[in-house]
DNA sequence: GATTGCATCACTGTATCCAGTGATGCAATC
DNA sequence: GATTGCATCACTGGATACAGTGATGCAATC
């Protein structure tokens, strides 16, 4: 194992755990579902202890669910979850746009402008790659505040909705009035009002919280009960 | 292993973690200082393995840093890490509070004051757990807002910056003025007004943290190079 | 005398092995 | 016929064993 591991990781585990997280992000590993280490750990052509390890920190992370002697799940989330994690995005995003905003120049918001032409030419594409280039663009936001843990937490709660935005996005096919809202950001951000960015922000982000749990309350997804150990009663949202 | 664990923990993993975390928590490991598997697997009565997923945790949390092949050392906070840590729980208690306002009656209100009078009469003792009156008087709060995530990810950055603030809680030895600008949190908190609470909250934890950072400035530390990956002359505070 | 290269050693990461726990299915009894 | 108890089985968590990597110290050469 000197030499020929085909992805970027430094370790068995990293692997695994990289492997996993993008199985789970593209909705390969779907909420409910049970991880069966040995399984993974064939595919991946290692033995099971990394593949634990990898657990172990999906499960830190809260996308698996780990129940002494009974396995791990992938958690999906609630309707309430997911909205939950809105908000805390949505504070947390405002907070970066606020440190963000001294170092917003002409430059900067050159940048936003292609991000956004970028994400409009995607979207009419009907291309799912619309989403990674809105997180690209909320990301780079982020890393102008400076604060390195702040970006990490976010882009956790990027991923942990991610699989959801997926399908609400491949439903509604054309993502240009989400682009649209996007624009206010940077508009807010060009005013050079920190706090009216801060604002915006957090609207922005709590808008698109309400339009997608409408659209899980919808019903256009059929709601299961992939059976969570813990919360009693609790349904996560299911995934076609 | 089928009895007698004596902590509550359902696994030895579970068990190494709690173990290690406290150990960190009160200062007994310190920043820079690494951590041997096999020595605490001994301690423990355990073997290395679940010492190590434990470390996996706790790496995910960021208290302790794993370089492959390189070890496990306890990640210090830069006097800027400290700070952001504060500046992302000022809005994340921000958030607590304003959910929590609607649930607010009068009950709460007399728990909270209850609170603060245990506050002030550890306070006055020199206690150190005037600490864990604090840190149980803002759970309480975040409890109130209903969303249990939000409430985890605070506490985790109380924990984070724990070795710090006890320190510091050490040297001033009379945190009644600390606990005095407690009150303008039930004060705002009274008046029923979510985002005046929110406000106040935020400023709160700000004003916290600007203490504390002057105080680990001021030099009252010394100010070593525990050698840390990555950061490139990232001199994190050294505790005493 | 200093610097560089090599050898040895300590330690990390991974694999295999073993024991304990929860689940499932069948049989027996009510 | 239904329900409960037991036995078997699959799987998880933990321990031990092994291989690979980085560090350290000594020696040799410049």
């Amino acid at each position: 194992m000197s030499f020929g591991r085909t992805s970027s990781a430094a370790t068995a585990q990293e692997e695994a755990y990289l492997a996993i997280l993008q199985a789970i992000r593209v909705g390969r590993y779907q909420p409910g579902e049970r991880l069966i280490p040995e399984t993974i750990a064939q595919e991946l052509a290692m033995s099971r202890m990394p593949v634990r390890e990898a657990f172990q920190r999906l499960a830190n992370e809260g996308l698996v669910m780990i129940r002494p002697n009974r396995g791990c799940v992938v958690s999906g989330l609630t309707i309430d979850e997911i909205f939950e994690s809105f908000e805390i995005r949505s504070v947390l995003e405002g907070l970066a746009v606020r440190l963000a905003m001294p170092r917003v120049d002409a430059a900067v918001l050159a940048e936003l402008d292609s991000f956004m032409q970028r994400m409009e030419r995607s979207g009419e594409a009907g291309g799912g790659d619309w989403l990674s280039h809105h997180q690209a663009f909320h990301e780079y936001i982020c890393r102008l505040s400076g604060r390195p843990k702040l970006v990490r937490q976010i882009s956790a709660l990027h991923i942990a909705v991610e699989p959801y935005m997926r399908v609400w996005l491949h439903h509604i096919d054309r993502p240009r009035t989400a682009t649209q809202t996007q624009h206010v950001v940077v508009d807010a951000m060009k005013t050079g009002d920190a706090a009216f960015a801060e604002q915006t922000m957090r609207d922005h982000v709590m808008r698109t919280a309400q339009r997608l749990a409408e659209f899980l309350r919808s019903g256009n997804l059929a709601t299961g009960t992939p059976r969570r150990a813990g919360q009693a009663a609790s349904s996560a949202v299911q995934l076609p």
